[in-house]
RNA sequence: GGCGGCGUACCCAAGUGGCUAAGGGAGAGGUCUGCAAAACCUCCAUUCUCCGGUUCGAAUCCGGACGCCGCCUCCA
């Protein structure tokens, strides 16, 4: 098994991953809170982590992936008080909070899904678990790293600065944090760096549940703590989460869960940078307007080219969204299925690659095992194609394959589906009258009904002699 | 106030001490073609925001300036 390096933030160095249990590998995956639709930046992150599952699974590794959602917990102003914005969303669209979660979160489903993400082994509610959260609390309680007031159970930061060390991730010390400086913070709290590990006594939040410390609900850290273990350990391999996450939700993971295991959280703890807007800001949900998938798809847009453009930078690097950037991705895609649907039925045959596609084969595992360089790896696909071209020997398709496993745009169905090209009645019609009007040098006609194919969702080329090829455009 | 990141061609984006600064898109020219498309070929940054420094050698390291952005409240 070859090497695979990856950013760890708690050591802020690149380092070789050592999963704890070989060949399997623990992934928890932040999750998003389900009360809008995941805008593109969201959907960026989780291909990054898919791409991640992808590589590791490409080198050999059997990857035990979780994704969690967040369907109840955050407020809308104060960390302790406040509007759910699940509820928030319920009450300005007259639904349950379960159901506003449900209905976003099959939206962001059906959105991974179409950019042909990976399902991982399990997608786990927050509402779902309250019980394990409840227990895991009752484990930092009795280790006395938690306090019980009236509104609520808090993690006691200081308490746990003299027994370890916090700011692992961050980098900032607590004094430098200046919490509470912004925002009002609840006076049962000991500190302001205090959070919340179950919140009492607020009887307009509209989702509560029983505990051994009265009616009400968890606060947000606890539940990626409580999800994590219960599925993959009490320590597991890589956890995952946008950079936003690191000073805040991650610094509060790692001390809630240790503190209650007395063992390490997560051994890898990987970032992925922003999707940024033009002027180079973050596209976030609480901007108001931003962009969707399906304002990829109505600019006539494939979501694998989005999933493309993803690929084209590095998941640690802001990216830019621009409409360039993603026609180019849309090129990119073209290329490649032009190529899977034009493939020779020998060479989709061939057992074995040419020689030359063998140092493609390296180069490209190596991007990716490199921090997952996937933007090398995808120079490297796009140069083997053309190299082929260029030798006129096509026999890649292995490789090609292989590339795939982590590209994931779905060669394999292009050429499928180029092989099988039955049209539909009126469609045939009209390439027969077009194969004839060519055949008698009509162009003028054959120009238009190539017009009219175009503007039926087909491409078409013509080849010598009267050759022609005829495709349906979202195969 | 603190912490962090970024600035590479028209656009997106790799490269973080040493071969000619990846790759894609756009653009220009060409081959092929009834035309178009696709594909292929050629061209397209003596230079990496700017100014100093270290070094035999820097886009890459150090210092400074300017510009942009994120986090410290929920956010991928």
């Amino acid at each position: 098994m070859k090497p695979f390096y990856i950013y760890n933030t708690l050591s802020r160095s690149v380092e070789e991953l050592k999963p704890l249990n070989p060949p399997v590998v623990t992934l928890y995956s932040c999750g998003p809170t389900v009360y809008l639709p995941q805008h593109l930046g969201n959907l960026r992150t989780y291909i990054s982590w898919d791409f991640l599952r992808r590589t590791l699974e490409l080198n050999g590794y059997q990857v035990r992936h979780v994704i969690n959602v967040t369907d109840v917990g955050h407020m809308t102003s104060d960390e302790d008080e406040g509007e759910d914005k699940i509820e928030k969303t319920a009450r300005a669209e007259g639904k349950s909070p379960l159901e506003v979660a449900s209905f976003y979160l099959a939206m962001f489903q059906r959105d991974l899904a179409a950019l042909n993400q990976e399902q991982p082994m399990v997608w786990c509610r927050a509402t779902d678990h309250i019980g394990d959260m409840i227990v895991l609390i009752e484990r930092i309680v009795a280790a006395g790293m938690a306090y019980v007031t009236k509104s609520g159970v808090y993690f006691d930061v200081e308490k746990y600065r003299g027994a370890r060390r916090i700011g692992k991730l961050s980098r900032q010390s607590l004094d430098e944090q200046h919490a509470g400086q912004r925002l009002e913070h609840s006076p049962d709290k000991k500190s302001p760096h205090d959070f919340a590990l179950w919140v009492l006594n607020q009887p307009h939040h509209l989702m509560q549940w029983d505990s051994p410390w009265g009616r009400g609900y968890p606060g947000w850290h606890i539940e990626c703590s409580a999800m994590s273990m219960k599925y993959l350990g009490e320590t597991l391999d890589i956890h995952t989460g946008g950079m936003d996450h690191i000073p805040i939700h991650h610094e509060n993971e790692i001390a809630q869960s240790e503190s209650a295991t007395g063992r390490p959280f997560a051994r890898y703890f990987v970032h992925s940078a922003f999707l940024v807007g033009k002027s180079g800001s973050k596209i976030s949900k609480s901007a108001g307007k931003f962009p969707l998938l399906a304002d990829v798809t109505a600019a006539g847009l494939d979501p694998l080219a989005f999933r493309l453009f993803c690929f084209g930078a590095k998941y640690r690097s802001e990216l830019a969204l621009a409409d360039e950037g993603l026609r180019a991705a849309q090129s990119n895609l073209d290329y490649l299925r032009e190529f899977a649907r034009n493939l020779p039925a020998e060479a989709a045959a061939a057992t074995r690659d040419s020689e030359f596609a063998e140092e493609y084969r390296e180069r490209f595992l190596e991007a990716l095992n490199n921090d997952l360089n996937t933007p090398q790896a995808l120079a490297i696909a796009l140069e083997l194609v053309a190299e082929a071209y260029r030798r006129n020997d096509r026999t890649i398709w292995n490789t090609l394959m292989f590339f795939d496993r982590v590209l994931g745009i779905g060669l394999e169905k292009t050429r499928a589906a180029g092989q099988a090209a039955a049209f539909p009645p009126d469609i045939q019609a009209l390439i027969d009258e077009r194969a004839e009007a060519r055949k008698g040098r009509n162009f003028k006609r054959a120009d238009e009904l190539r017009a009219i194919l175009e503007a039926r969702g087909y491409e078409v080329k013509d080849g010598k002699g009267g050759a022609a090829t005829y495709l349906r455009r979202d195969a």
